[in-house]
DNA sequence: TAAATTACAATCTACGATTTTTGTAATCTT
DNA sequence: AAGATTACAAAAATCGTAGATTGTAATTTA
């Protein structure tokens, strides 16, 4: 690919290219003279706009956990019943984590590895999609689908339950496997569903 | 430690001073020449009972996964209520899990690493784990405490539901993250134990 | 003859020299 | 002056090789 003739330098079309490399070498084959190259400039102009390659690094893979809110969130405020919105929304996560590992391998490296190496980062992602799931189950609350009588706990007990299915290095194991994820999933949820809609008192001891 | 006089070898006694060298120098600064010299004999005379260098890692693994088994087992056919009991048994599996990371680091690297390279033997401890899960689930349904209409498809779900806190390299994850894990399992155990308390029919469509 | 040893080839790993890559600073261009 | 370039020091990756380790086979021991 050509180097583009004389568009502005961005974070974006850094972040396109790096991307483009990473995809096609992988992340250690990929550095700062190729990304430059791919854009027309030196490897050092780079540096006005991300302070390091790590930065580059983190900025791809928080755009692909950007992307996986978007995805969620679509689901989020829906109205049809609760267990089929939050069902919906988990096997959507999964299919796109399911994607990057099958036609986007170096992308999903690169995810896995700064899962490792930054729990800050994660840690932001689970806390934002476990918000979400929040929402939906406190809307559930309010249409007197469910009974829950703390949502943050029982957002926190959805988010461990599913975990298996969305954590990319769990993933990639289920798929090597072969294993019917879409059916353990739909099974997982139903029957998380059948506690909120009997009610769940966790504040109270049993 | 000064080789034992004249003990016999065994496979046991290989796999005592296996454990002993990783345990203080880890895996790979373990070679079959020191776990030959620990047992006063040859490298080669180990060739005898161990095939290679990673069957003696395999098996300190499977001796590993077999003593999880054991502290499982042993809630499986007890007296009280079914959720106390998974609880009980989840906690003790969690605590174990966790010794073996705060004070036994290097065997639990060993046992992540074969965990990826080595899916059967992970699926084979799995199975064993969801067939306890699934005596344990069959026996509440029995004395009427639980309804569930597939005892496999629950036990499933179980294991899927806990697997956060049981796999290895999550619970690093979670005990470097400082997670009030306890107390998570707890509220996870409770919801799938309401679940099944209302009633699970996974074979009738919602 | 069962079980170990020593001797050895094949493979793997550790280490240091060399090259690449990263990140910065001084300089140039518009 | 903003934004890029070239030049360069520091850090990191690569590569060849010396040395260690693994696994086997021929030989020894009891």
């Amino acid at each position: 690919m050509p180097p583009s003739p004389s568009a502005a330098l961005t974070t974006s079309s850094i972040l396109e290219a790096a991307k483009a490399l990473v995809r096609r070498f992988g992340e250690t084959k990929t550095n700062m003279v190729d990304i430059g190259r791919a854009l027309g400039v030196s490897h050092a102009a780079l540096y006005r706009l991300y302070r390091s390659k790590g930065a580059i690094m983190d900025a791809i893979v928080e755009e692909a956990m950007r992307d996986e809110e978007a995805l969620a969130v679509a689901h989020v405020d829906g109205d049809g019943p609760a267990a089929d919105r939050l069902l919906a929304m988990l096997l959507d996560l999964h299919r796109r984590k399911r994607e990057r590992f099958i036609g986007d391998r170096e992308i999903h490296d690169l995810y896995r590895r700064i899962l490792v190496e930054r729990p800050d980062m994660i840690a932001a992602y689970a806390e934002r999609m476990t918000a979400l799931i929040a929402r939906l189950i406190a809307q559930a609350v309010e249409r007197g689908e469910w009974k829950v009588d703390d949502v943050n706990i029982a957002s926190g007990v959805v988010r461990d339950a599913v975990t298996v299915f969305i954590h990319p290095a769990l993933v990639a194991q289920l798929i090597m496997a072969d294993a019917p994820v879409e059916t353990m999933l739909r099974d997982t949820v139903t029957t998380l569903s059948r506690a909120f809609q009997a009610g769940m008192d966790y504040r109270a001891p049993a």
